[in-house]
DNA sequence: ATTAACCTGAGC
DNA sequence: GCTCAGGTTAAT
């Protein structure tokens, strides 16, 4: 569910409460949260979060040594206790991370991203029910608590070590280290990484038959897009869907690219897209973006530049909506 | 290069 | 009942 932007949203929100704070604990909640058991989660206590960094749709937390040298006993990582972790987490299709008492502020939002008002004890005890790990973090202010809540546990949590990135620049937004979490090895640079080369990407889109926006979901070649922003993407940039690759100029890939990445800042903007209450910031809270969609869940509506009742169809087993028109 | 599988819940 | 849903991965 969470893509680039909704992702980019959360992290903003978990680096104001969790930067400079030290892990108390670490605790799986259901089997398949640590389905990876990279490394055990035992070793992030007593570790401080220097960073919180994304790429595409990966979120992660730099833990390094505590400089008060607190370490905890059990504390054991491969290359010894200085050298950084990374806590991992991707949230899946309904994967949320909900920072100390924050209950969310409401319980679902209309089809165009208006707020809807519900009660606040309902929505809190819907999202304990999904209750699949926790974090305790401290700072001057005392002990809080980080939920991670996945109803449909799609989502993971894993503790993992970094390793270099291959060219050497920075691994993602938020992050001074060229490096990755191991888990996110084989992820691309993300549509607004400003290290992403767009010239390789367009390259490698055109040496390929497949459909372009099998492509333009495909995390290897470029991270970050999901549904949504596939079909805003090749909407606002009036390509088809069904463009096999190698059908493509490297301007039109390139001008596709560019798309992306706008339609991406765009919904940052206004906190990501909310259909309902399975996507909310660290807060609590939707984004608005929702009511800003040209193609994504309009099938049967207007396109928005030419009038034409938008098409659907279904592409490598995602539906995807588009006008028949514009689109060329 | 497609398809099925992994899950829970909402809506028809 | 049935279909569909913001994602990824293992297996055809």
């Amino acid at each position: 569910m969470p893509e680039l932007a909704e992702v980019e949203t959360i992290r903003l929100g978990l680096a104001q409460h969790l930067l400079g704070a030290r892990v108390e604990g670490l605790e799986g909640l259901h089997p398949r949260v640590n389905r990876h058991r990279d490394l055990p989660y035992e070793w992030a206590a007593g570790r401080r979060i220097a960073e919180v960094a994304r790429r595409g749709k990966f979120l992660w937390c730099t833990l390094v040594a505590d400089a008060a040298g607190a370490a905890g006993a059990h504390q054991a990582p491969p290359g010894g206790p200085a050298e950084p972790l990374a806590l991992l987490f991707h949230l899946g299709m309904s994967g949320q991370l909900l920072v100390d008492s924050e209950i969310g502020q409401f319980d679902s939002v209309g089809a165009h991203g208006e707020r809807v008002e519900g009660g606040v004890g309902a929505a809190a005890s819907d999202r304990d029910k999904h209750l699949r790990a926790r974090l305790v973090f401290s700072d001057a202010a005392g002990e809080h608590l980080l939920r991670f809540v996945d109803q449909r546990t799609f989502g993971y949590v894993s503790l993992c070590r970094l390793a270099p990135t291959p060219d050497g620049q920075p691994g993602g937004q938020g992050t001074e280290l060229a490096a990755l979490p191991t888990r996110a090895a084989g992820i691309a640079r993300d549509a607004l990484d400003p290290y992403l080369d767009v010239a390789q990407v367009a390259d490698a889109v055109r040496s390929s038959r497949t459909i372009i926006k099998s492509q333009l979901l495909d995390q290897g070649k470029v991270s970050g897009i999901g549904n949504i922003y596939a079909d805003e993407a090749l909407a606002r940039a009036g390509i088809h869907p069904t463009r096999p690759g190698n059908s493509m100029s490297a301007a039109e890939v390139e001008r596709l690219l560019e798309a992306a990445a706008q339609v991406l800042r765009a919904a940052i903007e206004v906190g990501g897209t909310s259909f309902d209450a399975l996507y909310v910031d660290a807060a609590g809270n939707p984004g608005y973006f929702a009511r800003e969609l040209w193609a994504y869940g309009r099938y049967g509506q207007p396109c928005r530049r030419c009038g034409t009742s938008l098409e659907r169809s279904v592409l490598g087993g995602r539906s995807a909506t588009f006008c028949p028109a514009c689109q060329v």
